[in-house]
DNA sequence: GACCGGTTATTCGCAGACGAGTATACGCAC
DNA sequence: GTGCGTATACTCGTCTGCGAATAACCGGTC
């Protein structure tokens, strides 16, 4: 499943997505996606903008129109999708709508490393962050009451599943602070002894070495 | 906020919690992230791997044992942690813990141009999704009754993440599909037009030109 | 004792991502 | 009409992520 794209940079589907409404050079694009709001999913990385354009050219996804200029301005070359990019537009959707793969946030990642910092200052950078939470809940909130009256909400629809994503991590978060500062977490005594002494339990350091039947591992 | 890390690969991350407890060779840092059930965080990338192990080295972080070989096996060269290596590590968890960064995962990017593709379309596409993720649910419920019984919970806490963050995923999905299926998505008549003859609403490809006041802009 | 498949352990090279730089045009002040 | 700040439009070079190739060793089998 989630077969190799030819240009697999997710910038390219927002660009095809902008040149299906009509031709345009690749500085339109960027600002065309700004005004229907999805500068959200790209931060607009120019470079990368215009290697994906000429990529998606060299695959045949888009097709140079012209390459004019207008006064004595840098020259422009303007793009129009061809069949294949409209083909690549809608498989890749199908794809990304109906395939679950895992994914791998930052948070995720401190996470996983949380033991190397005490429970008590955990429980500080958590609140921190839930109140970042808070502010882009806020931020996706204002997005949305600026945009719904002229954009449907059809194409605000992932502005509505970022707010379900962000309450669901506040949630958790919250519960999380809760176990720690409330001292339910299970094993809160041994990670405190862990944290001040440097010591490392036997069994820990032992898993290092077995191979144990791995999870995820098809 | 979140500073430029030196080696910026979340793999660095992972490689110094592993020699963090004791030195090792590179092949070693792999099946010990393995033998901890962390595989999950970093699909092992064998050509990173070594690539970001070179680099932390280059940057002080990590510093080389001893090279030797045994027998005339490709010569392994061991790796210990370096005091700032360890200082890089608690810093970064700090950093990933307390500071919230949008993240794009791609089926938000699925989402967003999810008007290519018909209604009725999308709701298989959607419940074919779904079942990954309940799949996918069903794998993390396993490995954490898998490590559970050797692993204290604090280093299996990213799974109970993992959890939360798909039951959420898995509700909100479930009510768009309701809303699509059942006919109460607004503007879900003017979608099927759009879908089955082409056409593109006036207001949406005036928008493209107008430069409004953007989300997220800082 | 020759062969073979799996595990251990690493290198190489290229494609791609993107920050930073460049250059022109335009509007406005005075 | 001259100067300057800002918007437009793109290019270049670097750094790095990672797939695929490589190769030695081990253990079994006929």
């Amino acid at each position: 499943m989630a077969k190799r794209r030819r240009v697999a940079n997710l910038m390219a589907l927002a660009v095809l997505s902008a040149v299906a409404f009509r031709q345009m050079h690749p500085y339109e694009m960027a600002t065309t996606l700004r005004g229907w709001g999805k500068e959200r999913d790209l931060q607009i990385k120019w470079g990368s903008l215009y290697t994906v354009v000429r990529n998606l050219a060299k695959h045949g996804l888009l097709a140079e129109v012209e390459s004019g200029r207008e006064g004595r301005r840098p020259e422009r070359t303007v793009y129009r999708i061809t069949d294949e990019g409209r083909a690549e537009l809608v498989d890749w959707a199908r794809e990304l709508l109906s395939v679950a793969e895992p994914e791998f946030p930052r948070f995720r990642a401190g996470l996983s490393v949380m033991a190397v910092i005490g429970p008590d200052e955990v429980v500080t950078l958590l609140q921190q962050r839930l109140a970042g939470v808070e502010r882009e809940t806020a931020e996706a909130r204002a997005a949305l009451e600026l945009h719904s009256p002229r954009v449907p909400r059809l194409f605000l629809i992932e502005i509505e599943y970022d707010l379900a994503m962000l309450a669901a991590e506040a949630a958790w978060m919250r519960s999380l602070i809760e176990e720690i500062s409330g001292g339910t977490l299970p094993g809160l005594a041994e990670w405190r002894h862990h944290h001040e002494t440097g010591e490392i339990s036997a069994e820990l350091v032992e898993l290092a070495d077995s191979s144990i039947e791995q999870y995820g591992k098809k």
